[in-house]
Formats: structure tokens, C-alpha cells, sequence
RNA sequence: GGGCGGCUAGCUCAGUUGGUUAGAGCGUCACAUUGACAUUGUGAAGGUCAGAGGUUCGAAUCCUCUGCCGCCCACCA
């Protein structure tokens, strides 16, 4: 009953109900919502860190994805949110380690790799439902029956048919070569896991011994116990003699044997323009020694200690070495010059551990090997023939480059085709042990680790287990690493959409009799970060282009990044966190998002401050307010409730056209994915329009007996469709005013009688409003000017310039009724005071009348506006006309000239019929 | 070194194909308010749209250059 709604909204007294009866509805499911839905949307939640808690980046995702996925929902679309977490085997590999290390005083091979496996899963399901329990908090309207998880054994599945399928494709491959080692996780990333820091380095300019003839210049002096070579540029004069000689040299107690290569790669105008070679630890020496067939030699083990082949170094920790090696140097008096530069040292993402480039045995994935195109037969990719040779980097760039795939915003499209341009081949395996273990098994008897079996020579890569050798049926053992946590988010897209009771070894019959993916794939919309377009945006789109031929998802739409009022990424070490959750807590989660929403562009970064969610918080309490006016000022007549809305007055047409529009451009912002547009539009109208102007001016309608009814049916309509429109921005707040639109009013007598139920129970599967053609530009034009009038005469009156009983006069057009004079009037006494301070009861006298006076400012503008045009028409016809001039300007210069002119000429045209409209 | 973005009111930001007098929120100030809401209402002040040049009848918007801030990529050893 109206007369029961609360004063204020409080948001914590009904979220978590209202969470729990969506719930169980089973609206969040497609299979069970209601209505034929012939349109699918479909978007994957970014899984969250198992190990993390709910930050704000959650929070903007989990805001703008709900605010997708009800949007879809409301408009009859066949939906799905598919919810799930990620293992993020690094990351949650390190914090348990971290644990361990904290808590017992011990690292991961103290314990082994099973006890270790089993204490990080114990600990991801910990922290899983925490995390799950804070997506809910945010009102996400996502699927919980079809959770998934990047490690579970749907996943592990698909991981090791695609691991397999590309190996077989000559995808993956086994390779010896210098890779990322971080010493501190004691694993090698790739190259996307590496943060440069800004450093400061000592460059040592020096020669190897005193009779090596060229100097050179290192940060790294310890390496150079490695050296096989000198590369100096190929047009260097300074070194022309030396080049393809090679010398004996002895440093640091090594014998090196250099020989002096020219390549390209080396800047002649750097240090002394020649370069130590060290193969084993630089990827750009490895590639120079490549070039010229240089031996290797490895002078740095995993541990980052010099090996046992780096002489008087042997055993050092590289920086002991570096120290070391220096004062060698200068104790033997080659040392030339010293001096600080400014390096990017190459870090670990997740452990911070200095990066260590070491020639190691690894798998990757050969982003520039062409393979046999298969296509889909449930969703081809366009233009990719089947059988056709393409490398995956070739298919990264199409589905973009044709417009398969679009990024918003935009110009994200450059940032994405730099890194393909730049990418190298994804080192895909990893030394930790929390993760999927590469499917490749090696026979212990007879295989290429222990013996030269020529059967047993190759890996054995095989989607399931494998339990003997197929050749000589001795025992196997699993290749002990496991694979990238990016490998299996690429496959997410269509790896949670599988069938998890279908057995088979064929991923694409798999899919084919997975109902799920049939429906939802490929996916509507992706929506994420920007900062993970490359380590996921792009990799889901290698994946699954290759995989099954099909592009992962049609739009992806990457929001920008929060920040702290100062501009900085917010971060627990930092303390400048705002924790979404204590927003909740404090605000609502209506308020939480809607400051994640409005304000905020695709692509920018957002500061986030308090006030702004509380304002928002202001908000919500308004929309509530509104609705219990709507509902407690007036007597509910059945026969209002159910009226379609009528326009009486001047202030019906106008709050009616303007909704017509609101409603047009909110549903229009929406499906251009301009969010933040289309709430703001909402707000201005609804603060604005509705409960500022027309909410007044129905106190003053509802008196008269004529007006009431339809006064009623007008605001109840508005209403009710503000409250679906503003559903995908807050669904908490307007899916609880919903139960009191719907709620039947109050029986003669005093006794609530049966709900009667008109629409949908839940506001969430409610109906988008349909597009009308209410817009009254007339009533639009003519109330701005009672606006005006009515601020005026406020004015006025508050300054005491206008006596109580003085006229005022507005000029309206002929549609105007007698209802108008006293709205006005009306209006205008409510707001006005006089000098002494007392409510002025002597009635201004506002009367409505038709001088034409204020046509003149506004015909003023357009007559000058339009000189100009005219100006310009006559000068450019006449330019176009002189056969001269155009005979010496350039073609496009002349079309150009042309377009601008017939623009000209339409717009002319536009202003004038607008001008002799106002005579 | 290469690329991208930003610079609009005190603060945070909109500004959608170039077009009336450049907008919003917060903040500030003044006034109002017993009846939907003080989590309120009305109004005001506050901007040479970073700078310079150009295109145009007309530029915050398009082009060129400059400055400052930020991000991404590369990694000169």
C-alpha cells in the first residue's frame, strides 16, 4: 500500500532478496525465460582470479555486462551470461608459494608437486566463493547453472584436443632456444608477461684482454664470459679489416674464441659501435648468432648463478659476478670508460623476479606456420576457405581487418595489429605445476630422453592419458610442465559451452552435439579491459579461429580502467583501493554502478571517487521518491492505472514528447553501446523533465476534476517505462518499485485486496518499450517558453521587482487551453515569496496571451545564420562558374568545392522553411 | 625509437558525421522549502574548448606544427 513505502530507499533492506528471488525464478537461465526468443545474445563473463576478491575492475565488468545482458533480456532476446572463474595457474601458483613461504617456511619442491597441487586447489575453492558471492552483490544477472571453471574437466578436455589438433596441424612444436626465465618463479614466461622497470645501469666500455683489438660496451660484463662473437655494423669503416677474423681472448679465466661478424642489427652509433655476442643469454645475440652460425655457450643456470664454464666466475650469483667481472676489468686495466645509462629491466609480471634470457627446451606455438583452414559448418568465418593455407597470424588480422570481429573503440584496431605485427611465437609451457599439464608423454625405456629408439623419437601427444609406449609398451612419464593460463582462457568462448556428457576425441562432433554452442556461439559481445586485449582478446581470437573455425565473438567492447582521484591504478599496496564492496555496503549496488557507468567512455580511464557514487546514491533515493509521489498522491482508480496516457494540456504533450524521445534515444545510445549517453539522457529527463516540471504541475492538474484521471494514466505510464529503461542501469531499486506498479490499490475500506497482476511479475523480463511517434515539437517549443516565463517570473518576484498583482505574459500558440493560464499562475505562486519573507497568498497575475514578440530572437539568429549561408552560395556559384578557375583547380578540388556547395544549398533550404515557419 | 590517447567551468567528465548563446554532475554563493524527496528545490557566478597556423560563409569538432600529461609497444648491447 502506497502509504507503507519508506521515506528514503534503502538499498541494503531489499538487494540481497530481490538477488535471491531472481535467482530462483530461473530468469537468469535462457532455457526458462519466458517468450518465444528467436534472437540470441550471448557474452562470457571474464572469469575472475579464483584467487581474488571483487575490485573495481570487477565491478565495471560485472556493471556494463549487466547492463548488456537486461537491456537484451528486456528485448526479447534469447540470453545468456555465462558466468565462470579462472585458475590463473601463475598468479595463483605465487600466492599459494607466497603462503607457504609465510606461513611453514617453505617452497613448493619442499612439499612436491602433488601435496603442492592439492593445498592450491584447496585454496582456489576457498576463495571461488568468495569472489562468486561478490558477483552476486553487483546484481549480475548471470547463469549460475552453467558455471565454469578454465581447469575443470570439461576444460582440461578441450584443452588437450586443441593442444593435440594443433600439434598434429605442426602448430605446436618442441624448441631449443633463449626464452624468458624468471629465477624467482623459477619458470619461463612469455614475452606479453613482461614488465619493463626503469632503471639505472653502470656500461662498462672495455676489451676483453689486452690484445683484443675492438672494444665494447655492457651492462651485463658477467655475460661476456659467454661471448662467441663481436658484431659491428656492416658499413662500419672503424672495424672493415677485423670482419670474419676471430681471436683468442682470455677473460675472467675463460678462453673465448671471437669471431668479428658485420649485421645489421648493430647501431654503429652506440657505445663503441661494436657488440659482444653472447647467444646464450640475449634473444637479439641469439638471433645475430643465428645469422652467422655462432656457437652457443650457457654461462648462467636457472638459479642465476654463473655455470661451472665461467672460469673464475663459476658459482657466482649474477650480480657477485657482475661485480666481479668488473673488477677484473679494472684490475687489468681495460677498462675504458664508465658511465650510467638509463635501462629497462625486464621484470616478471607476478613474481617480480629480474627476467633471465636462457636457451632452454620448450614448447611454443608458430604463429607464421600456415596450416590447412577448417572451416565451421555452424558459423563460418567469411571469406576463409576450407583447406585453405593461412597462418594463425594471417587469420588474427582478417577477422578484424573485415570487420568480423569489431573492436570498440575503434582505435583499438591499430593496438591490436601492432602486436600481431610484433608477435613471436607463443612460448606456450610453463615450469609451474598448477595448471593443465601438457598432454605429451615420453617413453622412460626407450625414448629420446634415455635411448635412440627410432620408434619412440617423436613425443607422444595424445588427448588422453597415455599409459604405455605405443611402440615398445614400456612405461611413459607426462611431460612435467604445464601450459600458459592463456592457452585455456583463449578456448573459453566455446570451451563453456560444451556438452559435459558427450564422450568423444573430436572436438568439432563435440561441439555439434553441444546444444549450447549451436545456440550461443559465436558469443554477441566480449567485454573487458583494454589492458587484456592482448593477452586475451587477441589470444581468444587465435584460438578459436584455428580451433573451430569460428570467430569467438562478434563485438568486443573494452571499457577503460578505474583510478583513484589522483589518476592512479588502484592497488591494495598502494591503500587507494576503493573497495566496491564497502560501496555496496554503503550506497547500494544501484549507485556502485551506476557511477562505474555514466561518465565513463569506452577506452578511458575513469577516476572513481566516493562522492560520485553517492551522488548516484542521491539518485536512486530520487527515482524511489518519485514513485512513491506517483503512487500515494493519487487515488489509483483502476480505471487511471489501466488508461493509456492522454494528452490534456500543454504539460501532457510536452512530458509526453519529450519521453518519446527520451525513450527513442536511450534505445538507440543503447544499441551503439554508448552507455554512458544513454543514462545520462535518462537522468536528465528523469530528474529533470519528470519530477522537476511535470511532477509539479500534476499537484496543481489533479485538482482539477477534468484532469485527474488522465494526470494519473500520464505519470503511471511515464513511470512504469522509466522503471524498464532505467532496469539494465540499477535493476535492484526499479525492480522493487515494479512491485508496487503492479500491486493493485488498495480495496474500499481499507483492506489490501488480491495483487492483481498486470504484466510480467519480475520488471526484468518485462518489455522493452516500443518506439512511438509521440513527438509534439509544438508542445515542446511552447512549454520551453512557459519555462522561461515561469523562471522569470521567480525571479522577479524574488528580487521584489514585480508587485503580487502585476501581469506577466507568456506567449503561447493557438493549441493552448484555459488549463494552461492557471498552471502558470499556479506555478508562479507556489515558488514566489515576497520582500517581508511570507508566502505571497495575493495571486500574481500570470496570464497566458498571444502577442508575438518572442519569434524575433530566435528569427534574428536563423536571418543571420542564413546571410551567411546566402553569401557563400552566390560567391561558390559563382566560382563554379568561372570555367577558369576550374580548369586550374584539381579534380578533387572541384568535387569537393561541389559537395560543400550542395550541403550548402540543403542547409539554406532548411533554414529558410524554419524562418518562414516563424513569420 | 615507434604508436595511441588526453588537454573543455575550481574538480570529474560529456560533447555522435563542422551549424543557434559549448553542456552535465560535484563543489561554491544566494534564495526557498510543513505535503514525494534536505539523499530536496530555484537561481547565480565560473570557459579566449592547451598554444600557433591552416581549410571553411562558419571549427571544441577537419588538417599541420608545438607544448605538457598518460598509456602501449620496441629494447642501444
Amino acid at each position: 500500500m502506497p502509504s507503507e513505502i519508506p521515506k528514503a530507499y534503502e538499498p541494503q533492506k531489499y538487494e540481497d532478496d530481490i538477488y535471491a528471488a531472481w535467482e530462483q525464478s530461473g530468469l537468469f537461465n535462457p532455457d526458462t525465460l519466458p517468450g518465444e526468443r528467436k534472437e540470441y545474445f550471448s557474452i562470457v563473463l571474464p572469469p575472475p582470479n579464483v584467487t581474488g576478491t571483487l575490485h573495481l575492475g570487477h565491478a565495471a565488468i560485472l556493471a556494463i555486462e549487466d547492463l548488456m545482458v537486461r537491456f537484451a533480456r528486456l528485448r526479447g532476446k534469447k540470453t545468456l551470461w555465462l558466468p565462470g572463474t579462472d585458475h590463473a595457474a601463475i598468479a595463483t601458483s605465487t600466492k599459494v608459494e607466497g603462503l607457504l613461504q609465510k606461513e611453514e617456511g617453505k617452497n613448493r619442491h619442499d612439499i612436491g608437486r602433488e601435496a603442492f597441487v592439492k593445498r592450491v586447489e584447496a585454496f582456489a575453492a576457498a576463495s571461488h566463493d568468495t569472489i562468486v558471492r561478490q558477483v552476486r552483490k553487483m546484481g549480475a544477472s548471470v547463469d549460475w547453472s552453467r558455471e565454469a571453471y578454465t581447469f575443470d574437466a570439461v576444460r582440461n578436455r578441450a584443452v588437450n584436443l586443441v593442444f593435440k589438433q594443433m600439434y598434429d596441424d605442426g602448430l605446436i612444436y618442441r624448441g631449443f632456444r633463449v626464452v624468458n626465465w624468471d629465477p624467482i618463479g623459477q619458470t619461463v614466461i612469455s614475452d606479453d608477461e613482461i614488465i619493463y622497470k626503469e632503471t639505472t645501469a653502470m656500461l662498462v666500455t672495455f676489451t676483453y684482454d689486452q690484445d683484443f683489438p675492438i672494444p665494447i660496451s655492457t651492462t651485463r660484463p658477467e655475460t661476456k664470459v659467454g661471448d662467441t662473437a663481436v658484431a659491428v655494423h656492416p658499413d662500419d669503416a672503424r672495424y672493415a679489416a677485423y670482419v670474419g677474423k676471430t681471436f683468442e681472448a682470455t677473460f675472467c679465466g675463460v678462453k673465448l674464441s671471437i669471431k668479428v661478424v658485420a649485421d645489421e642489427a648493430v647501431d654503429p652509433a652506440f657505445g663503441t659501435g661494436a657488440v659482444g655476442v653472447t647467444p646464450a643469454h640475449s634473444l637479439i645475440d641469439a638471433e645475430i648468432a643465428q645469422r652467422h652460425e655462432l656457437p652457443s655457450r650457457q654461462v648462467i643456470d636457472t638459479d642465476g648463478r654463473m655455470t661451472s664454464d665461467a672460469g673464475e666466475l663459476a658459482g657466482l650469483t649474477t650480480l657477485d659476478a657482475r661485480a666481479k667481472a668488473t673488477d677484473w676489468l679494472r684490475a687489468h686495466g681495460l677498462i675504458q670508460k664508465k658511465e650510467d645509462v638509463a635501462q629497462n629491466l625486464s621484470t616478471a609480471q607476478r613474481s617480480g623476479g629480474a627476467i633471465e634470457p636462457l636457451p632452454m627446451r620448450q614448447w611454443f606455438i608458430g604463429v607464421n606456420r600456415p596450416f590447412a583452414f577448417k572451416a565451421s559448418t555452424h558459423a563460418p568465418i567469411k571469406g576463409i576457405k576450407d583447406g585453405q593455407q593461412v597462418t594463425l597470424k594471417e587469420a588474427m588480422q582478417y577477422v578484424v581487418r573485415t570487420g568480423q570481429v569489431k573492436i570498440v573503440p575503434e582505435r583499438f584496431d591499430k593496438t591490436y595489429f601492432h602486436w600481431i605485427d610484433h608477435l613471436r611465437d607463443w612460448n606456450i609451457s610453463r615450469q609451474i605445476w598448477f595448471g593443465h599439464r601438457v598432454p605429451v608423454w615420453y617413453c622412460k625405456a626407450c625414448g629420446p630422453e634415455h635411448g635412440n629408439v627410432e620408434a619412440c623419437r617423436q613425443s607422444i601427444v595424445s588427448a588422453v592419458p597415455v599409459v604405455e609406449c605405443p611402440a615398445c609398451k614400456g612405461p611413459v612419464e607426462q611431460d612435467p610442465d604445464t601450459l600458459d593460463t592463456w592457452f585455456s582462457s583463449g578456448l573459453w568462448t566455446f570451451s563453456t559451452l560444451l556438452n559435459k556428457d558427450v564422450q568423444t576425441d573430436d572436438l568439432r562432433a563435440w561441439l555439434a552435439q553441444s546444444p549450447d554452442f549451436q545456440t550461443f556461439h559465436p558469443t554477441s559481445v566480449l567485454e573487458t579491459g583494454y589492458d587484456i586485449i592482448f593477452f586475451w582478446v587477441a589470444r581468444m581470437i587465435l584460438m578459436t579461429t584455428y580451433a573451430i573455425g569460428e570467430i569467438p565473438f562478434e563485438t568486443v567492447y573494452l571499457h577503460g580502467l578505474v583510478r583513484d582521484e589522483q589518476g592512479r591504478k588502484m592497488s591494495k599496496s598502494l591503500g587507494n583501493g576503493i573497495d566496491p564492496v564497502d560501496m555496496i555496503a554503503k550506497y547500494g549496488a544501484d549507485a556502485t554502478r551506476l557511477a562505474l557507468v555514466l561518465g565513463s567512455t569506452p577506452g578511458n580511464d575513469m577516476k572513481l571517487s566516493e562522492e560520485k557514487v553517492a551522488g548516484f546514491r542521491n539518485f536512486t533515493n530520487k527515482l524511489w521518491n518519485i514513485s512513491r509521489f506517483v503512487f500515494s498522491a493519487f487515488s489509483r482508480q483502476p480505471s487511471a492505472v489501466s488508461k493509456e496516457p492522454e494528452a490534456k494540456t500543454l504539460a501532457d504533450r510536452w512530458i509526453l514528447s519529450r519521453f518519446a524521445r527520451v525513450q527513442d534515444q536511450v534505445t538507440k545510445h543503447l544499441e551503439q553501446f554508448e552507455y554512458s549517453s544513454a543514462g545520462e539522457t535518462l537522468r536528465d529527463f528523469t530528474w529533470g523533465d519528470f519530477a522537476d516540471w511535470y511532477l509539479e504541475i500534476a499537484k496543481i492538474q489533479k485538482q482539477n476534476p477534468t484532469l485527474a484521471v488522465s494526470t494519473e494514466a500520464n505519470l503511471l505510464f511515464i513511470l512504469s517505462r522509466l522503471l524498464v529503461l532505467w532496469h539494465p542501469f540499477m535493476p535492484f531499486v526499479t525492480e522493487e518499485i515494479w512491485k508496487h506498479v503492479h500491486a493493485s490499490p488498495p480495496a474500499k475500506g481499507g483492506t489490501s485486496g488480491e495483487a492483481g497482476q498486470r504484466g510480467p511479475r519480475f520488471l526484468m523480463v518485462a518489455a522493452w518499450p516500443e518506439a512511438v511517434n509521440r513527438v509534439d515539437e509544438e508542445a515542446e517549443r511552447d512549454f520551453a517558453k512557459v519555462q522561461e516565463a515561469i523562471v522569470d517570473i521567480r525571479n522577479l518576484r524574488a528580487a521584489n521587482k514585480v508587485a503580487p498583482t502585476e501581469t506577466v505574459g507568456v506567449k503561447l500558440t493557438d493549441a493552448v487551453v484555459a488549463e494552461q493560464a492557471s498552471i502558470v499562475h499556479a506555478l508562479a505562486r507556489a515558488r514566489a515569496k515576497d520582500a517581508t519573507g511570507q508566502n505571497s497568498v495575493a495571486t500574481a497575475n500570470v496570464v497566458v496571451y498571444l502577442p508575438a514578440v518572442d519569434a524575433g530572437k530566435e528569427r534574428a539568429r536563423l536571418a543571420k545564420e542564413l546571410d551567411a549561408l546566402r553569401a557563400y552560395v552566390t560567391a561558390t556559384q559563382a566560382k563554379l562558374a568561372n570555367a577558369e578557375f576550374v580548369s586550374k583547380a584539381p579534380v578533387q578540388v572541384v568535387d569537393s568545392m561541389r559537395a560543400k556547395f550542395a550541403e550548402a544549398q540543403v542547409k539554406r533550404q532548411e533554414l529558410e522553411k524554419q524562418l518562414n515557419a516563424l513569420v
